[in-house]
RNA sequence: GGGCGUGUAGCUCAGCUGGUCUAGAGCAUCUCGUUUACACCGAGAGGGUCACAGGUUCGAACCCUGUCACGCCCA
């Protein structure tokens, strides 16, 4: 069925023996593409052409991990650019007869959810707030906003914010379905329903029980805003301005002293030691000796490092716990003191020195000063301690104010959470983590078996990989997420045993260890000594939304579906998460299987503002997508996006959208007159005809060699240009007339050749639009309902299948592969004298000479006759001109019948 | 500082493994043209030392080296 041609189809199917032709008053003028839209989505989703078939097999199935959009995100016109790319390799594999597993999900646990969440309704979330059955809340009010934000409860917050996605992912799947991406909508899931909890929940017991996650209470990068810990994925560095304090340290036992730069002052009553580099001449001699520290007279270890940096600052430095990176080394590294100041709130905490741990050899004075710093924020005590430090009293060596000279203004990178406001500091808290640096070699492996596209976007994962210096923190200190689920047994005084972890059975998840005991425990046990405590906190989404090819294939869950849809063919996203999304679904599936989660990754670009910025919401030059849609058409839009390679960012440009409109316009005039057009059924047999045909097939072949190398824009390009060059302004005029012949009462010759016309420019419309269906879907679809629905059978274009030879199979080459061009430079050469003599197109010639080289001339006489039909030549001479190029056409001594009317 | 990408007509972009590229498209501009698919149109025209400088080659927008500018990622 498939495999007919549908040109052929035509006939069998015509009732009468001839061509059935449309009636071209039966249609409306112009293409109402708002109502097409509604209408076809309606159709597809009733008649189920997107639906996967679980009966088929694996190698005739194409697998798609669609990006589970945020749906909490601003929707901007770059998904339309993304997703749309996507459908068009979809569509393209649906109609070579795949069968399509394209799932839509919503990435909707965690962060951004949150914070809509709590911007939305003005509220806060706080565990120690009682349950509301049945709370009820409103947009809150600008009024309302000036108050501090209402504390509900977790049960509550976490109510709200199922709430409120749903919203969210309604207009979602609006746009999708308005846009008309290719979903199973079948295949449905958010990452915070009981399916992916189970499946992430799931992931993290095979991990436990593999060895690959462990729990550590180590220095972390901490968000004193959100106050939760960070990965190094979700981290970036800011350029901001810093100043280095030149502050004079003392030598215990000596009357030696050196200065220290350092950007954090408010951090000296935290150092734990001292460094230079071991080469470094100035300091050698200290080394072994004891620092004294000014204001609080610590005594602290200094040693040689080959970390310090001898041409930054003064090569001296203080370490402590914890200002950077570096110092989470030395600390780690030399087995320093833990003198932890900054707090979860990024407050300086109570501390006391000549307790233990916090030794001085004046704690009195020590005391005072660290007095005036507690409580403050991390910049308050910056400014604080600079003052103290002007003093001569806080002294280590007795010889003036330790502050030497002004702080010097400097701008360095600091890192910061990548939706954070502050600077990050490292905490030592309890997380969990997965071990991802012993498994970098493999991990390389496996980003190298993945084919990308563009193939250089392998490098964005290669470096990142290869750069990795920690291993994944796993735990969120949040809400609105997939719980870990871990108990803790507490001992008999109450302290949890964190080594003898439980972790929850796959059999019981999804579980919550805040609502759920653990097997063996009662509810009466939680949180007293000799009991157990749940872990508090959640996964970091990408623990989740890492695991989309096993949600959707249901991994562990069941087998034979696992068996069929994983690894995936597919993962369609932007470059931007390559080293979350992208890197972190390769992780897991090659610690859970150590198998690619997919086969390919297509990388998407970015849409930039028009002045190549990028589109964000702070900078308030985000487009709306729907406005668009409706003014220019769904197909429109899908144009734009596929005229953009993959991989290239791309400046976003309102007149793109408009050529895709014109194009819309153009196929739908052309298909209504190709199809109006009627004759016998005869085999196409005109010379031009079959030129035109070979041309087409040309196109078809490099049309689809483009698909398969993911190059699409390639292809549309291409298949415009020879709609528009070769069809519309060319092959149409000139077997128009020849076409119309049988209508106009032509009999023997040339009813045959009023067949053979007909029947190619029914194949050109049919093969030109199965090149655009993938990009085009609406319009494609109308048109293809006209008449090759029936006549092929295929009730939707987009389950037709995509031309290949055994379109062509009847149709001889022609005796002159340059016959159309021929025709096609003669009739510019009179098209050219006409523009030329300022008369219409349209214009009668009542004679010409047309000149040409005498091997050109000779070649054109097969198609002679169409020329002179669709230039309206009445009578012509032929004058050989050697001197001319080969298909070179001049068209001289014209002239015109009078202007009709 | 390192890596990747980009730099082609006023604008947005094609140009695949060096040879019909003495460089193309669309938009924009200019001129002309509407009775029969289409003014959401057609015909014609003008417009570029392919960022810059070297090199390889019979031949380079394309390959190599360096420089500059922009973007992204990582330090």
């Amino acid at each position: 069925m498939s495999d007919e041609n549908p040109a052929q189809a035509a006939s069998s199917s015509a009732p009468t023996g001839g061509v059935r032709a449309i009636d071209p008053a039966s249609l409306a003028k112009h293409f109402d593409a708002a109502g097409a839209e509604v209408r076809w989505d309606e159709a597809w989703q009733k008649s189920g052409i997107y639906r996967w078939d679980p009966d088929r097999p694996r190698d005739e199935t194409y697998v798609v991990d669609t990006p589970p959009p945020t749906a909490s995100g601003s929707l901007h016109v770059g998904h339309v650019f993304s997703y749309t790319q996507a459908d068009v390799m979809v569509r393209f594999e649906r109609m070579r007869g795949q069968n399509i597993f394209y799932p839509m999900g919503w990435d909707d646990n965690g962060l951004p959810t949150e914070r809509r969440v709590q911007n939305y309704y003005h509220v806060r979330c706080d565990p120690s707030t009682p349950y509301v059955e049945g709370l009820v809340l409103e947009e809150a009010s600008a009024k309302l906003r000036k108050k501090p934000p209402r504390l509900i409860s977790r049960p509550n917050f976490i109510e709200a914010c199922y709430g409120l996605i749903n919203q969210d992912e309604e207009y979602f799947r609006a746009l999708w379905r308005r846009l008309g991406l290719s979903v199973d909508w079948s295949q449905e899931y958010q990452t915070i329903d009981d399916h992916c909890r189970r499946i992430a929940q799931r992931s993290f017991r095979d991990l436990y029980d593999k060895g690959h996650v462990y729990t550590s209470e180590a220095p972390t990068m901490w968000d004193v805003d959100f106050q939760c810990a960070v990965a190094q994925a979700e981290v970036e560095d800011k350029q901001i301005r810093g100043a280095f304090h030149h502050i004079e340290f003392g030598v215990e036992g000596t009357d030696d002293s050196f200065v220290i730069a350092t950007t954090r002052p408010e951090l000296l009553p935290a150092c734990v030691g001292v460094t230079a580099h071991p080469d470094d001449d100035r300091y050698k001699s200290f080394f072994g000796k004891r620092a004294l520290t000014p204001l609080f007279r610590v005594p602290v270890p200094i040693f040689p490092s080959e970390l310090a940096d001898p041409e930054k600052g003064t090569g001296v430095l203080m370490v402590c716990t914890f200002g950077d990176a570096t110092d989470v080394v030395w600390w780690r590294d030399e087995g320093l003191m833990l003198r932890q100041l900054v707090g979860r709130n990024g407050r300086l905490l109570d501390v006391s020195f000549g307790s233990e741990g916090f030794e001085s050899l004046d704690a009195d004075a020590a005391n005072g000063y660290y007095a005036e710093l507690a409580g403050k924020n991390v910049k308050q005590a910056q400014s604080r301690i600079t003052e103290l430090l002007r003093e001569p009293e806080g002294s280590a060596t007795g010889r003036g104010a330790p502050l030497q000279g002004e702080p010097e203004t400097i701008q360095h990178p600091v890192k910061f959470f990548e939706k954070g406001d502050r600077p990050l500091e490292y905490l030592p808290t309890r997380q969990w983590f997965a071990r991802l640096l012993d498994h970098k070699d493999e991990l390389l492996a496996k980003g190298a078996e993945v084919d990308w596209h563009p193939a250089f976007m392998h490098a964005r994962f290669r470096d990142w990989t290869e750069k990795l210096s920690l291993d994944w923190c796993l735990s969120r200190q949040r809400y609105f997420g997939v719980p870990i689920p871990v108990w803790y047994p507490l001992d008999d005084a109450g302290e949890p045993n964190y080594d003898a972890a439980i972790v929850a059975e796959c059999a019981d998840m999804p579980v919550d260890p805040s609502v759920d005991a653990p097997k063996g425990y009662d509810e009466s046990n939680r949180d007293h000594p000799g009991g157990f405590t749940g872990d508090p906190d959640i996964f970091d989404t990408w623990f989740t939304s890492s695991m989309t090819p096993q949600i959707s294939s249901c991994w562990g869950i069941d087998d034979e579906r696992h068996a069929k849809l994983f690894p995936a063919d597919v993962r369609p996203q932007g470059h931007d998460i390559i080293r979350t999304w992208a890197f972190y679904t390769i992780a897991k599936a090659m610690l859970h299987e150590e198998s690619v989660p997919w086969h390919n990754a297509m990388i998407s670009g970015w849409i930039l503002d028009p002045d190549r910025k990028k589109m964000s919401k702070s900078k308030g030059n985000v487009m709306t997508p729907m406005p668009l849609l409706e003014q220019y058409t769904a197909d429109a839009g899908r144009y734009w996006a596929a005229s953009a390679r993959l991989g290239a960012d791309t400046a976003f440009d309102e007149k793109v959208w408009k050529i895709g409109k014109r194009l819309v316009t153009k196929i739908f005039n052309a298909a209504k007159f190709v199809l109006s057009q009627t004759a016998e059924v005869h085999p196409i047999s005109s010379e031009l005809d079959r030129a035109f045909v070979a041309k087409l097939r040309a196109l078809v072949e490099a049309s689809t060699a483009n698909f398969e190398d993911y190059n699409y824009a390639h292809s549309l390009q291409e298949t415009e240009s020879f709609f528009w060059t070769h069809f519309t302004d060319t092959y149409l005029e000139l077997a128009k007339v020849r076409a119309r012949g049988f209508a106009d009462g032509a009999s023997g010759d040339a009813a045959l050749a009023s067949g053979s016309a007909v029947a190619s420019l029914r194949l050109g419309l049919s093969v030109l639009l199965r090149l655009f269906a993938p990009i085009l879907p609406y319009i494609t679809e109308e048109v293809w309902s006209w008449a090759f629905a029936e006549e092929t059978g295929h009730q939707s274009i987009h389950i037709a299948s995509w031309p290949a030879d055994v379109d062509f199979a009847g149709v001889a080459a022609p005796d002159d592969a340059d016959s159309f061009d021929l025709a096609v430079a003669a009739q510019a050469a009179v098209n050219k004298a006409k523009a030329d003599a300022e008369v219409s197109m349209g214009r009668e010639v009542e004679s010409l000479v047309l000149r040409a080289n005498a091997a050109t001339l000779a070649r054109l006489a097969p198609v002679l006759p169409d020329v002179l039909d669709a230039t309206r030549t009445l009578s012509h001479e032929l004058v050989e001109k050697a001197d001319l190029e080969d298909g070179l056409f001049e068209g001289v001594e014209c002239t015109f019948a009078p202007k009709p009317g």
